[in-house]
DNA sequence: AAAAAAAGTTAGCGCGCGTAAATTTTATGA
DNA sequence: TCATAAAATTTACGCGCGCTAACTTTTTTT
């Protein structure tokens, strides 16, 4: 029955069954249609999709899900969310799963493992397609993410886990490392390497261990200043601990790179607090240089010269892998610890 | 059978049924203790703990939220996520809605409208109990939203939309642009205000009206810079205006109070690229001050002078009021449009 | 101690959909 | 044209849980 000024307004459908009757299809094809619409005939297609627009019928997620084998859902989890550098990479890559026919659900672990293993064990129960995480590094509970990485279709991207998760996607950090010495080497006095006594990132460990290596190779002693903390409030950990050491004269040179651009950030307000210009201008008494081309550094004074990580080729490589591996899942197929590095770029700006 | 040496793996639990005969209750009721531990008797509850402790066992998310008809999970929408100070809400969001029992699904809008409203039906799909909101503002598709609140029980933050959802959380604008108006005023020249010719969010028309006010109150002709951009990279607007502004000598005064921080760090950059010495202090060419205590206005060179948004208040009160919204719907009780402001306070740092 | 109240049990339906097997219809091509 | 393959349909069952009613047991009250 169709009232006169109500337009569209038909029936209310309620399930499946209804919208079938209403479109003259049979529910399993329907069904059928909705798990893959070029599964069936276009002349069948056609007549679903009008009656579609008609009822704006969509079916329920719940009872999809609870009898699905595959979920059409992709979780995503990264550690620190409040970091504009993973909220703009999880949304490239919730774009790419979206336009693959995914659902998503972005997760973050806020910088603490027992949170990192609830995201875990919550997205267990969502038994999704496929999982990308960026794990917490140092601090995450590597059994427990082994044991999820066993049961679900892992990627890891950014932090590196040893022989956990299907692949891994990162920077190649001995690359990008020896990119930004050899630039401030070439352009200044060679650098010292401002980072954390105990990382929370493994990124941070490599980024170490390339400055040792570059810095042998261009034949500079290595002059490392660690300092302390243990969250992610990194620009609060380069603030004061830049502070301290620059009261304590500990920079052997008048360069510094900084192990990420959240602790050059830090540096750099504790520099002007000091009172210390920062630059390669004349007048200047410190270069800073970070390392990932971080949202904000192109808005730091002086603007931030740095290394960028190619995020948008991370996020695409990662949900690329992530998407033939559960396509393997189902045809049953094998594949292993694949590891994707990416190469860095120098961002000269003004800092360093 | 229970194998020596395999300590507590027993049988593999697959559903609500096989746990209950495994710890010796009835299904009814540990479906009972899952929805409200305490609705069981303190024996029973020990008994099903006690057997849960042996089989890890959890209901299936997709069965319980099929069946319920009120779902254990919000939803929480903000517009860009990329933006700390939303990640940073979201979060103590999240972990009050946990810790009352609900599970959370965070989206964010990535200032598009389009994406707003297509989070919104993917959320009703998910017949959430409740919706926490902080809409784009502007650009947001009023009727669509209105809609959706129709649907489900939702409470608006941040952004105000007149009439729409059942309560509204946010910052006094005209209580806190009068102060930081007046502390300008008080020490220095009187500000202009710098901000966007059509600002997305709704806060800054109602920091522009305040300015106007306070300003007129206070004697001073209000001297208004507006700079182009329509999205939400701010930073890069602020930037970019700021450069223009400088350029053409259109600041009236030493200070600039800018509608918001993010606005703040981009004429910031543009004022050290100009070699205009920000601070109070003797040699000082601008004050600039800002808007929100933005998580990276400590940090910036000189740090920014700015009101915070009591965002702890905010969130706390949001959350308070979506979950007694969500009590009364189902004892029936009718609430209606509640708003309520927080106060700012001065936060004084070297930019002004 | 008996009576009342509370909690638990048994039994069974329903939710909205996936999926498999068997059957019928439609498209393909020699 | 007819045999054959491909697609669609019908039929039927199952997923794991919420929820209710009627009944039984346990606990609390007086």
């Amino acid at each position: 029955m169709s009232f006169p000024g109500e337009g569209m307004a038909e029936q209310k459908i309620r399930n499946m069954e209804e919208f079938a009757a209403a479109s003259g299809i049979s529910r399993p094809t329907v069904s059928k249609y909705f798990n893959d619409p070029a599964s069936v005939r276009r002349t069948t297609r056609e007549r679903i999709e009008a009656a579609l627009e008609r009822f704006d019928y969509r079916p329920n997620i719940y009872a999809m899900n609870q009898n699905r084998r595959l979920t059409k859902t992709v979780g995503i989890v990264v550690p620190y969310l409040a970091d504009p550098f993973f909220a703009e990479i999880a949304r490239t890559i919730e774009r790419l799963c979206i336009a693959a026919g995914y659902r998503t659900i972005l997760l973050s672990s806020h910088g603490e493992p027992a949170l990192e293993i609830e995201n875990l064990d919550n997205l267990r129960l969502l038994r999704p397609a496929g999982v990308l995480l960026a794990p917490l590094g140092r601090a995450s509970d590597r059994t427990a993410i082994e044991r999820f990485c066993a049961d679900v279709p892992a990627v890891l991207f950014d932090s590196r886990i040893d022989d956990v998760g299907e692949a891994f996607i990162g920077s190649d950090n001995g690359q990008s490392i020896a990119l930004i010495v050899d630039y401030l080497c070439r352009t200044g006095e060679p650098p010292c390497l401002f980072e954390m006594k105990t990382p929370a990132n493994p990124n941070a460990r490599k980024r170490h261990a390339a400055y040792l290596a570059i810095m042998e190779r261009l034949g500079h002693p290595p002059q490392i200043v660690q300092i302390d903390g243990h969250d992610w409030e990194f620009e609060a950990i380069g603030y004061r601990g830049g502070l301290q050491a620059i009261e304590r004269r500990r920079f052997a040179t008048d360069t510094v790179l900084c192990s990420n651009d959240r602790l050059a950030i830090g540096l750099l307000a504790a520099a002007y607090e000091k009172g210390l210009r920062v630059g390669r201008g004349h007048g200047c008494a410190l270069r800073v240089a970070g390392h990932d081309d971080h949202p904000f550094a192109r808005f730091t004074c002086p603007p931030l010269t740095t290394v960028s990580q190619d995020y948008a080729a991370i996020a695409a490589r990662s949900v690329e892998i992530l998407l033939s591996l559960i396509d393997s899942e189902r045809t049953g197929s094998i594949s292993s610890g694949k590891v994707v590095l990416f190469d860095g770029k120098l961002v000269m700006r003004q800092s360093a």
